[in-house]
DNA sequence: GTCTATAAATAGATAGAC
DNA sequence: GTCTATCTATTTATAGAC
């Protein structure tokens, strides 16, 4: 509703001259970059206008031109973030692999991009602690199509009875979220790992990945297990 | 260090009068109380110190009296919901229970006092997404504890031969975490299940109790599974 | 212990030149 | 499209009466 209101800011239009050689992103890309850092690092209240401008090298006043409000930016880094992922899942739900396959995959594949994106997780996880206040419909819709592609395949498997009788709604908590917050720790891991003495090795990725994957194959074996 | 340049406030003293019939709890306690609801629902940056005292029917300046700074009160709640935490854990650990049933009631419990304090998952949801940058060493300490409480459960399971060769460190992930993000996640569930045209009940807290604790028992067991 | 100001700093948003 | 300057509101924190 108050999208359609918006009088200027044409943010990401058809670029329909790409300017072959550019040096460096135009503003509003580097705008929404470091929106998405800064967000990610102190949560939208903390993060001030100021902060993005300064990362983004240019002037806070180039922010209210290109996104109407600090809320208009924020909800946009939060749509990118959500297409982000939805993309990535959307391609391997519709790859020719087996379902048990699709699900080794994309625990893999998940974890790898939220390293490659150390904005992804925080942000995501904040939203979650703030109760999802500040997402519009349209970010909504996006995460229930997410929750709806895994389950989806899970479905595919349990009904090729290739799969024990798992709720893939609940499938989907248990697998998602803790990935989140792995990625979110990755800051704190290091030290934790000192304090609790233990080798920081054990949180490597790739033993995480394992071991999540592992938990998911047994969850979903049709093996009774006790 | 500087806790301990602490001018006033006597916080918690010991209650030498405990004054029979209290009929409001004393005004610290309040303030906690408040506190922990405002910083649960906005996070710290957005919480306002008025908002606060509002909550819990006083003047700003009585929570300056009675803790030093927005900080300081914001530390003391943290440690005390990481305390109640600990508590919990260390007696279901301490119990004469198997380790099986110690982890099932593991799950439980937490999932249980979750929802009996609302402020709890989104608090530390947000402090992971800060990357635990407000932790003091104490509760940084409690947190660590926390994880090796969880972790000694599995390991007296594992060299009693009862549970498979499982990383308790990755368990304590994949157990903890999603609990955390299914509390924190209550006031958009319904709103999710609605959007994604699927039964609410299917995440009812029992289900998800139970279905944690079967994922946890069959990732446990030492059946193979595939 | 509790309250009413109020100081001091900060941050979202805009005006207007270039 | 980009900048400087500024308006306005909010907010942490304190002073000081009772």
């Amino acid at each position: 509703m108050a999208e359609r209101t918006r009088r200027h800011a044409p943010v990401r239009r058809p670029r329909t001259t790409p300017s072959p050689k550019t040096p460096k992103p135009p503003s509003s890309q580097r705008i929404l970059s470091a929106a998405a850092a800064e967000f990610a690092l102190r949560g939208f209240a903390a993060t001030t206008v100021d902060r993005i401008a300064a990362r983004a090298h240019l002037n806070k006043a180039m922010i209210y031109y290109h996104f109407r409000s600090k809320q208009n930016l924020y909800r946009t880094v939060l749509r990118d973030v959500f297409n982000a992922v939805a993309d990535r899942l959307h391609a391997i739900a519709a790859s020719p692999d087996s379902p048990n396959v699709k699900i080794e995959r994309f625990v893999d594949v998940f974890v790898r991009e939220g390293l490659a994106r150390p904005y992804l997780a925080p942000i995501v996880l904040r939203e979650v602690a703030e109760g999802g206040r500040r997402l519009d419909d349209q970010t909504y819709t996006l995460m229930v199509r997410i929750v709806r592609t895994i389950a989806g395949i899970i479905e595919e498997g349990r009904t090729a009875g290739q799969f024990a009788d798992i709720d893939p709604v609940l499938l989907y908590l248990t697998t998602v979220w803790p990935i989140m917050v792995y990625l979110a720790t990755e800051p704190m891991r290091n030290s934790i790992a000192r304090v609790a003495k233990f080798d920081p090795a054990r949180l490597d990725p790739q033993r995480f990945i394992t071991h999540l994957q592992t938990v998911n194959r047994k969850a979903l074996a049709r093996c009774p297990g006790a």
